[in-house]
DNA sequence: GGTATAACGATTTTT
DNA sequence: TCGTTATACC
């Protein structure tokens, strides 16, 4: 035993203090024995904390060894958050080694630990959604395809969710195959799919880059044939937690009998009526296969509210009844009295609508409200827009969440795109982004000709430029690779410097450098004024000093030891600027700010989100708006659930559950939509809660006309 | 290679 | 209605 080991056992909270303050059902899934565990917690019931009281409890009751201790999440926010409240009892060294990440960063772990077994060179990058959409395109192009008849990201998107399933492209193809003989008519569509799928995955290879979905099933794979490495883990993650257990896809359930292994126990905690991602591939009926199939799986319910007064309760519990595929049924107690009655606006037309949700806002300020603690939630982002016009017009600051990412933004995109050539010469996607960026006399010919060489060779852009350059140094070489080189001799020739500089300076100070060498700021600037953009707002040279500011925070971070560079398994210490590309793609926290750090609101302001966005946050005032028919629930019909009306139905639970003290409902008789007049009226689920308590004197709610 | 014009299409979103 | 995007055309 090392002295590591020694310091991981030493027990760290004492076990009273772990169950204090729980209640009776808390205590019991915190304390249960060793075991298969589902623990079933409704909204507000306390289940992040049970979570983390449980990992604290089985390392000092159980004497669990953190290392052997996973514990996973969705979001990277949920996994931040779980790590610091853990934090909070452990020693720093128990924290260090615990695993509390989210699927995709678990997985990626064990990747980068078994790049080579994983068929991945090392330092493969990731590629995001727009990377997929604009390969997928490519693909579509080449294959001469119209992009107007099927959309390159709907594509996209459904060979991400084929990987869901662990389907590869020959699978595919060979159900297609199948599809098409047995049923002669309509495979048009998913013939081409099964084309685009197979190449999409043979340059994915080809360009040493993965996508979201991969990172899981490669990983998937990887346990399922290699079984040494596969008992390794086994040997390794003892005791697995999961978060919203609800949420996960028919992968990451894999994932998870792959990784647990016959002594090993699997805790997941998650509600069924909170499920509101199944049109992303999430299948809460992995709770009830999860019992079915687990040995010996001890169930825990959690249903003790600690967040909303009972009206609030008794209108989500209304609701929720008229769904008839729930996992368990459950009814949310709460402890902190009947409270106010939750208001139903009825609003003449969307402009009412807006203007009373404005004027409540304001009288609630005017009573010394907090207005970071009102939210105002809606079905569609369209809808925003109203509210932001009457909020602005009564001076009401306010922050919307989930806009344009800041490094989804094209200027971004492209510095990026520059930076991971440097790292994957293979990455063509990156490269062809750039090569002509700023305008370098590079259009589609030359590209085409670097492009036929490439695959000629089969080898990247750059390597066949690299290629070209050896041949043309060489004396009788032919006149039109000659003329082709002299196109690219400059571009390869500022490759060739920014690969020697990144060697020689800080992160931050090269991609400064990079950024001016390219040209970049100046092609930025340059477009900045021609669109009369000053300076201060948002121009897109500003952001560029923005994410050279990011880089030297995450420099900061990793020489803090923050950014976890994985010492076990793999020994390869990660280049850098690798780390961070992979950082910023997999645990990107959406806004940033002027000084490159994740942003929080420097001053009191209203949050307004989707109620997609809301879930798993609360505040005291919610106001639900445009609780219509066809925006809640959706005219829309999903593509692959048929439940989509009982998807719906969870979603406006999950926004009406957000409410602490006051929720306001909110719909318009009429509606102006995209320039156009319509009627539309109360949402179906109202008149279901109204007809509900028809005859009850003690209505939770009141109803109040606004014209 | 940049600009004007037409055409389109518009749930929800994390990794 | 409004923003994005593909295409045609200098």
């Amino acid at each position: 035993m090392s002295d590591l080991d020694l310091l991981d056992s030493a027990p760290v909270a004492d076990e009273s203090k772990i169950l204090e303050g729980l209640n009776d059902s808390q205590k019991e899934a915190v304390s249960s024995p060793l075991c298969n565990a589902l623990i079933i917690a409704g909204a507000g019931t306390g289940k992040t904390r049970v979570l983390v009281s449980r990992i604290v409890y089985l390392i000092s009751h159980y004497q669990v060894k953190a290392r052997n201790i996973l514990a996973v999440t969705f979001t990277n926010k949920a996994a931040k958050e779980m790590r610091e409240r853990i934090g909070m009892y452990l020693n720093a060294n128990d924290t260090h080694h615990l695993w509390a990440n989210t699927f995709h960063s678990t997985c990626l772990r064990l990747l980068r630990a078994y790049a080579t077994q994983a068929g991945l060179t090392p330092g493969f990058l990731i590629l995001d959604t727009d990377g997929q959409n604009s390969l997928v395109k490519r693909i579509m192009l080449d294959l001469k395809m119209d992009i107007k008849e099927i959309k390159p990201s709907e594509f996209a998107s459904r060979i991400s969710s084929l990987k869901e399933k662990g389907m590869r492209a020959d699978d595919f193809q060979k159900r297609v195959n199948y599809i098409k003989y047995t049923n002669k008519k309509k495979s048009g569509t998913i013939e081409k799919l099964a084309l685009v799928y197979s190449a999409y995955e043979r340059i994915c290879n080809q360009e040493n880059s993965v996508d979201f979905a991969e990172i899981l099933l490669r990983t998937v794979e990887l346990l399922r044939s290699n079984s040494a490495i596969r008992e390794i883990q086994n040997e390794r993650f003892k005791e697995i937690l999961v978060d919203e257990f609800q949420d996960t896809n028919s992968i990451q359930y894999e994932l998870l009998t792959l990784l647990a292994g016959k002594n090993s126990h699997v805790m997941v905690v998650g509600d069924d009526d909170q499920s509101i991602y199944s049109w992303r591939g999430a299948d809460y009926t992995n709770m009830k296969k999860f019992l079915n199939t687990f040995p010996d799986v001890h169930q825990y319910l959690l249903s003790l509210n600690y967040r909303s007064t009972q009206n609030i309760l008794d209108m989500a519990n209304t609701l929720i009844e008229k769904n008839f595929e729930r996992v368990m049924l459950k009814n949310l107690k709460g402890n902190n009295g009947t409270g106010s009655l939750v208001s139903i606006f009825k609003c003449a037309n969307n402009r009412v609508e807006e203007l009373s949700v404005a004027k409540e806002i304001q009288s609630l300020k005017d009573q010394g409200v907090k207005l970071s603690d009102i939210a105002v939630l809606y079905r569609n982002n369209y809808l925003s827009f109203g509210f932001e016009q009457a909020l602005t017009k009564a001076k009401i600051p306010y922050v919307i969440y989930g806009g344009q990412k800041f490094f989804e933004r094209a200027e971004i995109q492209s510095a990026l795109a520059y930076l991971k050539i440097l790292v994957n010469k293979k990455d063509d996607t990156a490269l062809l982004r750039i090569i002509n960026l700023p305008a370098r006399k590079i259009g589609p010919k030359v590209v085409e000709s670097l492009r036929n060489i490439s695959n000629e060779h089969s080898c990247s852009i750059i390597e066949a430029i690299e290629y070209l350059h050896e041949y043309v140094s060489s004396s009788d070489a032919a006149k039109e690779l000659k003329t082709l080189y002299s196109k690219v001799s400059a571009f390869y020739n500022l490759y060739l410097e920014l690969l020697s500089k990144k060697e020689t300076m800080r992160l931050h100070e090269f991609v400064h450098h990079m950024l001016t060498l390219t040209g970049l700021y100046a092609f930025y600037s340059e477009k900045d004024a021609k669109e009369g953009k000053s300076e201060e707002d948002n121009s897109r040279y500003k952001n560029l000093g923005v994410l050279v500011s990011n880089v030297k925070e995450f420099e900061a971070s990793v020489d803090q030891g923050e950014v976890s560079v994985d010492s076990e398994n793999s020994a390869k210490v990660e280049d850098q600027l690798t780390l961070y590309l992979t950082n910023i793609t997999l645990v990107s926290g959406g806004e940033i700010n002027e000084n490159g750090s994740a942003e929080t609101m420097p001053f009191d302001c209203v949050n307004l989100m989707t109620i997609h966005a809301s879930k798993g946050l609360e505040f005291k005032y919610v106001f639900i708006c445009g609780f219509e028919s066809e925006i809640l629930p959706s005219s829309r019909k999903s593509s692959s659930g048929d439940n989509s009306l009982e998807e719906e139905r969870r979603l406006a639970y999950v926004g009406i559950t957000r409410a602490k003290e006051q929720l306001v409902i909110s719909y318009a008789n009429a509606r102006t939509m995209f320039g156009k007049n319509e009627q539309k009226g109360a949402s179906s689920f109202i008149n279901d809660i109204v007809e509900s308590y028809e005859n009850s004197k003690n209505k939770p709610y009141k109803i109040v006309t606004k014209i």
